[in-house]
DNA sequence: AAGACGGAGGTTTTT
DNA sequence: CCTCCGTCTT
């Protein structure tokens, strides 16, 4: 391996970074100061000074990363990157799913469901309604924020006392029934993939030991994100020699809403005194103005460590601060400028725009069409969540997982069988009663004998019949497998006959279709896995819509998926009051806070421009609302600034 | 059991 | 504005 190329092109912090052998390390890394070439490239040197791959363990946040991380070690190493470079939740769910058994009390098994957030409403629907809970009063939503809330506090459910908010509403006792039924189930939430690595780790010492045998190094990305299961984790993986490698920037903290403590970065030095610090201070990213417009910025944040990220890089020009006088207007000037860029043979791909709910894309996507400007949006509605898609993996779950029962509720109800609300409610009942999954007793009950062949009973037969051919469907090869259960479950014939009067009927053939490739591309990738770990990928990295960096068009995206990602061109939209900082984020300083550390974040992608906008009307549900600019409008300073007021018309009057 | 109709509400951000 | 839920009807 060519170790000089490893090392080449470093400045002293980064190299320092790169060599970094044994011991605790943190790396306080600012934006754009080089993050992932150092810890690509320390990898690599530690594969290059006899490490294996297998025995580094690299945890980051998104599958964007993740992806970003093995690219880049496969070409400095010209090999296959290690295979336990992913994110916090597949990498958990990949020892889960060898070791999940080895925990006491707790009747999940290796062939557990992964629940997203629909799912975990499902359940806590059915839990709500156990203890006669008004949704009206406490939606299953809300319970769920609640009791993940809860879940990344590490509170179990007798610990767990409900805020006073909740308190009349028994909500300690939903939190219970609802880890009964993830149990019941067979199924974890994507809390317990982390929780339950860390109870495995915390009470067999053997398995511990086992992994820390393994893993000599363990690396974390966006430290500064951690929860407290991550933290828990990190301590517990990272063994009695504390290979701890981790970097991260408190001002890039914008996950604090769903259990992140950036005080666990500001903190490390105290969890390992001996743990060396590097600071990555300058800046190869953006120009000098756009940078000290994002440091004054952040200059406001009270609770933070002072930084000052410095930048050799030209001057460049200013920040455009834009007034318009509503969201057409401003998604008709980004267009515009957009097709000026171009114009100017500047390429589509450099270019994003930015915003704060995902609500927001649709106005720049109409003007985009219209403008006939190629775009991608990032995030938004992904695959799996497609109705259709959604349904045939309910298919494919109570395949591998009978016991999944609330997939099961979603298969009979994704199909003209014939098996209603009542009956199914029956057959939960029956299931019960003779201690089976409800799946197990419909394929092995006689249901014709049971009912004689009457009436209602006719259709419950045929679903049965239905049931047991799903257990002869072979499970062997993922692309077959996945085929020939679309095929079974009769969707495409169903949707084919709806054609005429559904126009949303093709796609969603096509949806199912696309589904099958996966499952063929998947297999081909993976020849050695298996059905269940397709469904993981599904569950876990089905985002198909990640950013290609290669397709030429306009990125479209929340400033929370900018975090990691740059661009010659970035717009900013939606400044005002309200949208950034959102409305539910100002209750406190640290929410504020955050909001500010969000828009630093999307500041700081910019390499070349940046331009913020801000309307005087913004419409939301169809209501026109009269707002005011953002206050992190008046933060930023004059110099480096260009302001210019639009709102009188003009530009686009008329459209 | 399934389709139509009416009302309420509306995730900010993601694994 | 749109979507999701629940209820009412057939």
């Amino acid at each position: 391996m060519p170790t000089s190329d490893i090392l080449e092109n470093l400045t002293d912090a980064q190299h320092e970074a790169v060599v970094h052998m044994d011991g605790p390390m943190l790396v306080v890394a600012g934006a754009g100061s080089g993050k992932t070439r150092v810890v690509t490239r320390r990898i690599a040197h530690l594969i290059s000074k006899g490490v294996w791959p297998s025995q580094i363990l690299a945890m980051t946040f998104t599958n964007k990363a993740a992806r970003e991380m093995k690219e880049r070690i496969g070409e400095l190493t010209g090999a296959e990157p290690p295979r336990w470079v992913g994110t916090f939740h597949s990498a958990c769910a990949k020892l889960l799913r060898r070791d999940l058994d080895k925990l006491s009390d707790d009747s999940r098994t290796g062939s557990f469901t992964i629940y997203d957030s629909g799912d975990q409403k499902s359940i806590l629907k059915l839990c709500l309604k156990e203890f006669g809970v008004d949704t009206k009063s406490l939606s299953p939503a809300q319970a769920q924020t609640a009791i993940s809330k809860a879940k990344v506090a590490m509170i179990d459910p007798d610990e767990y006392m409900p805020s006073a908010y909740f308190s009349s509403l028994r909500l300690d006792e939903v939190y219970a029934a609802y880890e009964r039924r993830l149990r019941e189930f067979n199924a974890v939430d994507f809390d317990d993939l982390l929780l339950l690595v860390v109870r495995l780790l915390e009470s067999r010492p053997d398995v511990r030991d086992m992994y820390h045998g393994r893993f000599r190094h363990l690396l974390i990305d966006e430290y500064q994100d951690t929860n407290r299961i991550q933290y828990r984790l990190m301590k517990l993986l990272g063994g009695p020699a504390h290979n701890v490698h981790v970097t991260g920037d408190p001002d890039q903290s914008i996950y604090s809403w769903r259990g992140a403590e950036y005080r666990n970065i500001m903190e490390f030095t105290e969890d390992f005194p001996d743990a060396r610090v590097v600071r990555l201070e300058q800046n190869y990213r953006s120009t000098q103005t756009i940078l000290d417009v994002a440091n004054e910025l952040i200059e406001y944040n009270f609770d933070r460590i002072s930084k000052e990220l410095f930048t050799e890089n030209p001057i460049g020009c200013p920040v455009g601060v834009i007034e318009l006088p509503n969201g057409r207007h401003e998604a008709l000037w980004v267009a515009n400028r957009v097709q000026e860029l171009y114009m100017d043979r500047k390429r589509l791909s450099d270019m994003a725009v930015f915003y704060r709910t995902n609500a927001q894309s649709r106005a720049l996507e109409d003007a985009f069409i219209d403008a006939a400007i190629p775009y991608q949006v990032l995030g938004g509605l992904r695959f799996y969540e497609r109705k259709e898609i959604k349904d045939m993996l309910a298919q494919l779950r109570i395949m591998v997982n009978p016991r999944d029962t609330i997939s099961l509720e979603r298969v009979v109800g994704s199909k003209p069988v014939g098996v209603g609300a009542k009956t199914f409610a029956k057959i939960l009942d029956r299931a019960a009663a003779n201690d089976l999954s409800p799946l197990e007793l419909l394929q092995r009950e006689d249901f014709s004998s049971l009912y004689g062949g009457r009436g209602g009973g006719k259709k419950v037969v045929g679903f049965a019949d239905w049931c047991r051919g799903l257990a002869e469907l072979p499970l062997d090869s993922v692309g077959d497998c996945v085929a020939e259960a679309v095929s079974y479950s009769g969707l495409v014939s169903l949707f084919e006959s709806q054609g005429r009067s559904d126009p949303l009927s093709e796609s969603r053939i096509d949806n199912l279709g696309a589904l099958v490739d996966r499952a063929y591309e998947f297999a081909r990738q993976r020849p050695d896995a298996d059905l269940r770990l397709f469904l993981e990928e599904m569950a876990l990295v089905a985002d198909v819509d990640a950013h290609d960096p290669e397709t030429d068009a306009v990125s479209l995206m929340t400033l929370h998926s900018s975090k990691g990602l740059e661009f010659p061109f970035v717009f900013i939209v939606g400044l005002e009051s309200g949208l950034l900082p959102h409305r539910n984020s100002c209750e406190t300083q640290e929410q504020l806070e955050e909001e500010r550390r969000l828009l630093y974040v999307g500041l700081t992608r910019a390499k070349e421009e940046a331009v913020l906008l801000h309307v005087q009307v913004r419409s939301q549900w169809g209501r026109d609302d009269y707002t005011s600019p953002s206050p992190f409008l008046a933060e930023l300073p004059e110099e480096g600034v260009e302001r210019l007021d639009l709102s009188g018309g003009g530009a686009f009057d008329d459209w």
